[in-house]
Formats: structure tokens, sequence, C-alpha cells
RNA sequence: GGGGGUUUAGCUCAGCUGGUUCAGAGCAUCUGCCUUACAAGCAGAGGGUCGGGGGUUCGAACCCCUCAACCCCCA
């Protein structure tokens, strides 16, 4: 069969993912064993696939695919997020491209549209994880608004307004004008922006004098209540009491004292505007100060000002400096940097609103959730996020759950009369209430008003790990009860506190249990200049033209050689090149193997039954490593591990050892347990490259319909021979000291040398002698008792060799070398026999240290001796 | 301003309870090789004051103090 040299992953992928669908591979439905379960984090619908997803998907098929190599019922849930502000905007976006305001149409028809554009993008993201080759269970895909997941979100939020959780209230919350909603702390980015800082006089009621005030904002004159400096300012002190006139609005408001002024800023004198600026509210607050909102919802004045009513706030700025500056209350303007807060979604800037929302008391119930993860319930890898979660959950905030917008859940309040209301599942239950509520039998469902504002979509998918499986519906179908808790979460940390500890806290309250056993948090993808990957940035290279490229292999591979748990990925292309550099490996190395033809009557040789003995240790340490490395989620090294057993000891030492001549054939017991451990290697790979090995797999031996290595089980972690692993080390470092003379003396492979050991025969390694006469192309080896004379040399651990090399020998080089070693091993001596000359390192030091000191003394001191004879030959030359 | 984290080779990172010849890995670099599975490869090599300073200890990359730089979160 003519294979080619280079593997082609394009045909193999579609191939095989068609395969493992047509069998219904991935499908999961609960039986007797043990379950393995991930929950995806639902991306966006708006969304494609983006290299953050890349990364965290190929983690999670990693993880499911060894799970269910393990044994394990492994299920992957796959869904997608509404996103309610994300998905919204754009329909909102795709609606004024056609010439319609959002304004102008009705809430029923909007949604329609927004379905519409669900429906048509929705399913993008997960056809591309199709071609990275996760292994989600497709029948269960969900979607955050789906009518079950809908119907859970309203049950709780009703369920937690009954348990008294939910309340409305006013509060100061980012308002983005654009949207016309509010938006939460986490969605509102800061930048540094070069602004302007005016300074505008007060009059002081009753004195013919002023106080001067410096503020960012003049438009927001029109709000202010009052005026503050600090209690403790000098200048300010003798204002005690009185009153100043708000300039434009001509209002008298008190002049108060409060430690919150800083006395170094501005002129130490700071006007207090209630309704919109967050401190001021606070200090409104505390003392009894009016609020007047002077915006209206879309960022323009509204008729509780005294002038510019309807003009934007922006516009309404220059108007105020030049109003100001007529009136001459413009003392000066000064250029001034300062932090403004956008908008995540519309890069709006946001306006500081007070405004009417639902809240969600969060103190008590947040607790469980503390505990679970400080008592190691739930295991944050890597663990120094367990500090910073704790930072969080012990200052946890009541959470805003109210958004003005359509596409989400609507809340589930119908108003009655005016600001009553009551909290049902649906209309009739809320007439059912409205009734009890009001005495009043004759309300109809007409009279009720449900509320306009949907949920934060936080709000839904902090019950992902419950929905998914239907549990809040029906707490006890055979789903739940089977899959749930979840075992790992994959996702990254800036997601930690809005979304990873609130589904903790919706486990604890709605299943009485964690959502899942372990959180693993990747980093952020980004350039390898450190910038985020960003479509405006260009620096993002599109996935599935980098599958197309290197392969979904190479691009797992790629991907997570690079990323230990927790810190960012520096994406270059050398990534995924690694990667498929690495497929191409494998699939030579296949290639080898599969190009021979097995003679039946020929001998197994030594050297290959040895090589065969040593590869099967080693496949057993690096399963234990594999193992390990997976335990602690450090799959990066795991991947390392398996990396290393494929290039560096199956093909670089073990297929060197047992390979036949040119055009010669293999024994049969070589080729079956190369063949083996083929298998083994293949079954190790598989779950970071899933198609080069299926594919690889197909054609080591006559396969069935049905059968796949997919479904085959992972080699088990058994004891390993660790001294003969540690023989074999010794016996590649002689094959290497071999190499280097070639190299030095220039002698070529197909030159055969002779070596000669200085040791006695019977303590000497024979087993694996062969495989150093093969791999070193030795025509002969005899055991010498004194040194020979004449011959290159070299040392591994304290045996030392000689290898005749006739008028090659450089006496100069070799004594410089032995010279070089020798000041080696003296300072290493001298460094061992300072501690052991300690008396105090001999009386505390532990016995086992000790005697590695001592070991370590008596080997330094007898190689000491042996390249000391050494030179002492060399000069009689 | 408050909190958390990081600092080890050119780059990205390991380094467990302080003790092996401990200063490591991968990539990159350099030097040989188109050797018959693989040049997407093979055989080798170089490269670090473990951020600075101080301390504890027989012994410190690791523990303590201090200074510095960078990153993230919250306000």
């Amino acid at each position: 069969m003519d294979i080619p040299s280079k593997y082609e992953p394009g045909k193999a992928e579609s191939k095989w993912y068609d395969y493992w669908m047509k069998h219904g591979f991935f499908r999961s439905t609960p039986d007797e064993r043990e379950p393995y379960t991930i929950v995806i984090p639902p991306p966006n619908v708006t969304g494609v696939l983006h290299m953050g997803h890349m990364l965290n998907n190929t983690i999670q098929d990693v993880l499911v695919r060894r799970a269910r190599m393990l044994g394990k019922n492994a299920c992957w849930v796959p869904g997608t997020d509404h996103a309610s502000i994300a998905t919204e905007a754009k329909v909102v976006a795709k609606l004024k491209s056609e010439g319609i305001e959002k304004r102008s149409i009705s809430r029923e028809k909007f949604m329609e549209h927004a379905w519409e554009w669900t429906n048509k993008h929705g399913g993008i993201i997960l056809e591309q994880l199709k071609k990275l080759g996760a292994s989600c269970d497709w029948e269960r895909t969900l979607f955050t608004m789906d009518d079950k997941r809908y119907d859970s979100v309203i049950k709780v939020f009703v369920d937690l307004y009954n348990k008294g959780l939910i309340y409305r209230g006013v509060r100061m919350v980012n308002w983005d004008p654009q949207a016309r909603t509010a938006v939460s702390d986490e969605e509102v980015y800061f930048t540094e922006e070069q602004s302007k800082l005016y300074y505008v006089r007060y009059k002081i009621v009753g004195w013919n004098d002023y106080v001067t005030v410096a503020t960012t904002r003049p438009e927001t004159i029109l709000g202010d209540t009052a005026v503050c400096a600090n209690p403790n300012d000098e200048r300010y002190k003798h204002l005690k009491g009185k009153k100043v006139i708000v300039p434009m609005a001509n209002r008298e408001v008190p002049f108060i004292f409060d430690e919150y002024v800083d006395m170094e800023f501005g002129t130490g004198c700071l006007k207090i505007t209630p309704a919109h600026d967050i401190n001021d509210y606070e200090i409104g607050q505390k003392h009894n100060l009016e609020s007047i909102d002077i915006f209206n919802e879309d960022g323009t004045i509204s008729s509780n000002a005294a002038m510019f009513v309807g003009i934007d706030r922006f516009s309404a700025r220059e108007l105020s400096e030049k109003e100001l500056r007529h009136t001459g209350n413009l003392v000066k303007v000064v250029p001034y940097d300062n932090k403004i807060g956008r908008s995540e979604r519309t890069h709006a800037i946001i306006e500081p609103k007070l405004s009417m929302q639902w809240f969600m008391k969060m103190d008590g119930i947040s607790k469980p959730a503390l505990d679970a993860v400080m008592n190691g319930d739930v295991h944050l890898h890597p663990a120094k996020f367990k500090n910073l979660y704790r930072h969080w959950m012990e200052n946890v905030h009541d959470w805003c759950i109210s958004r003005q917008l359509w596409w989400g859940h609507r809340i589930p309040a119908w108003y009655y009369k005016g600001n009553e209301f009551v909290v049902a599942e649906n209309a009739a239950g809320a007439l059912k209430l409205a009734r009890e509520k009001s005495g009043n039998k004759t309300l109809k469902e007409s009279d009720l008003r449900q509320d306009e504002d949907v949920l934060d979509t936080w709000f839904s998918s902090w019950l992902w790990p419950i929905t998914s499986f239907n549990g809040i519906l029906e707490p006890d179908n055979a789903d739940i009860k089977y899959y749930y808790p979840t075992n790992d979460l994959i996702t990254a940390p800036d997601i930690l506190f809005f979304w990873v500890a609130r589904m903790i806290i919706a486990g604890c309250e709605y299943r009485g249990e964690k959502p899942f056993s372990n959180v693993y948090l990747t980093g952020m993808v980004r350039d390898h200049q450190r910038r985020k990957m960003s479509k405006s940035l260009g620096n993002s290279p599109e996935p599935l033209d980098l599958i197309g490229k290197y392969g979904a292999d190479g691009v797992r591979v790629g991907m997570l050689l690079c990323s230990p748990a927790g810190n960012d990925l520096l994406y270059d292309d050398s990534l995924p090149e690694q990667g498929r550099n690495f497929a191409n490996k494998i699939w030579n190395a296949f290639r080898l193997v599969r190009g021979w033809k097995v003679d039946e009557n020929i001998d197994h040789p030594e050297s290959s039954k040895a090589a065969v003995k040593w590869m099967n240790e080693v496949i057993k340490k690096s399963t234990a490593e594999i193992d390990a490395n997976f335990r602690k989620f450090r799959i990066s090294e795991a991947l390392m591990n398996v990396y290393k057993l494929f290039w560096d000891e199956f093909s670089g030492w073990y297929l060197e050892s047992i390979k036949p001549d040119y055009e010669k054939p293999v024994d049969k017991i070589t080729f079956k347990a190369t063949s083996g451990m083929f298998d083994s290697l293949l079954r190790l790979l598989h779950p970071f490259m899933p198609f080069i090995t299926e594919e690889i797999w197909q054609m080591l031996e006559e396969r069935k319909d049905g059968e796949s290595l997919m479904i085959s089980p992972m080699p088990a972690s058994r004891m390993f021979n660790k001294e003969m692993v540690l023989r074999f080390d010794t016996v590649k470092e002689t094959i290497s000291a071999v190499r280097t003379l070639r190299k030095e003396k220039n002698i070529p492979n197909k030159e055969s040398l002779i070596l000669y050991i200085k040791s006695d025969e019977d303590k000497y390694d024979m087993e694996f002698l062969p495989v150093i006469v093969r791999l070193c192309n030795l025509s002969e080896i005899r055991f010498i008792k004194e040194k020979e004379k004449g011959a290159a040399s070299f040392m591994v651990n304290t045996t030392e060799f000689f290898i005749p090399v006739g008028d090659k020998l450089d006496v100069e080089g070799e004594m410089a070398r032995i010279h070089e070693e020798l000041d080696y091993y003296r300072g290493f001596l001298a460094s061992v026999m300072k501690k052991l000359d300690n008396e105090r390192f001999v009386k505390n030091a532990p016995a086992s240290v000790l005697d590695l000191e001592r070991k370590k003394k008596s080997d330094a001191d007898s190689k000491i001796k042996s390249l000391e004879e050494r030179v002492k030959e060399l000069k009689k030359k």
C-alpha cells in the first residue's frame, strides 16, 4: 500500500466525525455505569467560534473523551445562551439597517425578529464545534430560552420572590442611554479619556460672596441639591448653616459638610447631585437631600430641569458652559484626564441613574456556596483563585436582576393598580393573586399589566447545570438524579464571580448540592504581545481556517501544549504548527510499522526482545504520569507526557532499536508487540487527537463496522519496573556517548566500531547490550580489566568505555575534555565535602540525606580517580 | 484607595513537604547531516546571580521581612 509521507487531515476528520455520529457514540443515557458529566458554558447565540472557544472546548472534549475511555458514561451537554443584551443589540441594529426603529414596533413583533435571528445564527457556533471534534451529545442540545429553560427561570424567580429574596428598589444603576437599559458593574469598562474640569461659582445666600466648585459635568448642575466641603477644611468652616444658589437652576440649596470630600481635589468644594453620581447619592442619603433626576432614558435632559429640556446630555454640557460663561459664573476651565465608564455592548458612556429595579438578596443564600469552595467540596484549578472567590463572596452585593430589554425571560410580575403588583408563573395565576390581594373580585386579565423588563442573562445561566437536566421543573427525573452534580466545569476566570459562583449558589439552593466538583479555569487567548484577541484589533486568526491549515488535531495540540490552568495562552502560529508536526510524526511512525512484512520463520532478535521489554515498562510509566497529571488537571503536562512518550521513547528509541534493515522482514513477536504498543499509544493520544488516532487505529488491524478507538478502553495505570527504566537510561547515555564520539571523529554510521568495556562481564547489564550493539553499529564488544591504550574513551556513570579510532585519536582534545570534567567533579566533591565536614549537617540532616551525600562522595572519588589515571595514560603517549 | 496574583533560559511555563548530579521542559537559536518512516525530520550544542536586598537554617528557587516591576478584580 502506498501511504503519503505527509498526513492529510481534511478527509479523515469529516469521515470519522460522521462515523462517530452515525453510531451514536456521543449519546448518553442513564445506566448502571458511573456518570461523567460536563455542561458546556453556553456560547452566545449571536457569536461565532473564536480562539477562546477553541481552547475551552478542546479541554472539555479531552476530558469527556478520556472519561468515556475510562469506562464512564460520559455526557457532554451542548447548548447556547440567549445573551439578552448582546443579541438584542444585534437585532436592533439589523432592524435599523432595514429602516425599522425598535420603538416603532410591538414587543411581539420584535420578538419574532429576534427569534428569526436566533434560529438563523444560533446553530452556527455548535456546527463549528463539530469541526473541532467536540463529542457532545447533540440530541441534548439546549437553549437558555427554550420552553423548559424559560419556565425553569420563571419558576425560580417566583420561588425566590415568595421566599422574600427578591425585591424592588430604587438604586443607582449604570444606565446605558443608547440601549436604554441598566447594565451591571461587570458590563462597564473604564477608559482614560481627556475631558475638562469646570470651575463654577455658586452665590452664597445673604452674602455678596461666592464659593467655587470644580466639576467635570456642568450640565448636572441642574440637578444639584447641595454643595459640600470637608468638615476639617478651614477654608469653608465659616459657611456652616449657609445656603448657596445653584446657577442656571436658581435654586437655594444647603451648604453641607462631609468627610468624603477630598480637600486636595479642585477647590475642595463639591457639588452634590444625588440623582446622577453614586457618591453624591450616598451623601444625599446621609444628609436627607432631595434627588432631582434631570435625564430622560435616552440621555436627553428631562422636564425636571430648568433648561435645555430635550437636549442631549453632551450638547447640554456645551450649552451649560456657554450659559455659565454668559452669566459670569464660569471661573475657569482646565484640561483634565479622567476615567469614563462605557457600556461593554454599545460603548455608550454610562450614565449613573436612579432607577426602579429588581434585586436579589445575596448575603444569606451565598453562604453555602462560599463554604462549598472553602471546604474543598468544589475545587478550583488552579487553587489560587480560592482567595479571590472568598473575597468576593464575603463582600457580596445584592444582585440587580432586571434589564430594560425585551429579549430574555420576562419578569413574571403583574401590576394591577399603580405600583401594586403580584408575582406568579403566569397571567392566570397572577390574576388569582391580584384578586385576593386587592380584594377586587372583578379584576380581569386585561386589567393586569406585566412588567416590561426581562431578567439578567446570568439569571438563567446560573441554573444551567440544573436546567440542563430539567431539574427545576421535574426535580426527581431520572436524568437529573443520574447526571447531577456534574463533574467538571471549564470556563474562564473573568466570569468566576458572575457565573461560577452563582451556579454554586443555585446548586446549593435548588439541589442542596454543588453543581460540579471541579472548576478548571482556562486562561485568555492573547496574541504574542499579550493583547486580547479581538475582532477590532484584527489579531485573531479565523479558527476554521486554522483547522483547515493545520488539522483539528494539530490545532487542539497547539492550544493545549502551552496553556497550564489559569495562565493566558499567547497564541502564535508556531503552536498549531507544532501540533501538526506531531500528527505527522505519528503518521510516519505508522507508515513504518504498516510497511513491514512479517516473516514467521525468523527469530526474535535479542535486541528487539530487550527493547520490547523496556518499552512496555515505559508505557506503563507514562500512563501513570498521565493519570496523575489529569487528576491534578495538569492537562498540558499530560499532553507533554504522551508527546514525549510517542516522539522520544517510542519513535526515537524503541522503533530505532527494533526496526529491521531496509526491505528486510520483521519477526512475528516483535511485530505483534509493536502493534500492541501502537494501539496503547493511540488510546493514550486519542482524547487529545481524536481524528488521526481513529484513522490509524482503523488501519492498524482489520476492524468491523461499529468498532472505534473512541469507545475502546484506556490503558490502565499499573506498577512499572522503575529499575528497568533506569537501566535503559544508562543504555541511552552510552549510545549518545558513542554518537558524540562518532561525530567528533567524523566516523560515519556505516562504519562499524569495536567497543571495550572496562568492567567484569557479570557485573555489566548484559540484557540491553544488544540494543547498544545495534544502535551504535558495533562489530565487537570486549570486556577488559585495564585501560585500553591509544583509544578514545568516555565514561557513563562509573564505567569506562574505549573505542579504538586509530590515528584519529586527538590527545590534546581528549586531555582538555578530561580536565574540564575533572574540574567539575572536583568542584562537586568539594561541595559535598563541605556538607560532610560540617558537624551540624551530620548531626541534623536525616539519615537518607546523609547516605546520599556519602554516595555522591564515593561516586565522585571513583570518577576522579579514573579521570586522573586517564590523564596519566595520555601523558605517556 | 482596597484586595488578589505574578516575577525561574530569547519566548511560554514546570519545579510537590526546604535535601538526589537541581537549576528543568517545550518552543526558538546555533552546528552537523536530503542516513531507506518522517527535512513537518535526525544527531548534537549553547543559553539562567531563580526580580533586588536582608534574614531564618547544617542546607533556600522554595520559609520570613523589605524594596521594585508587571497583571487582574473591586471602588
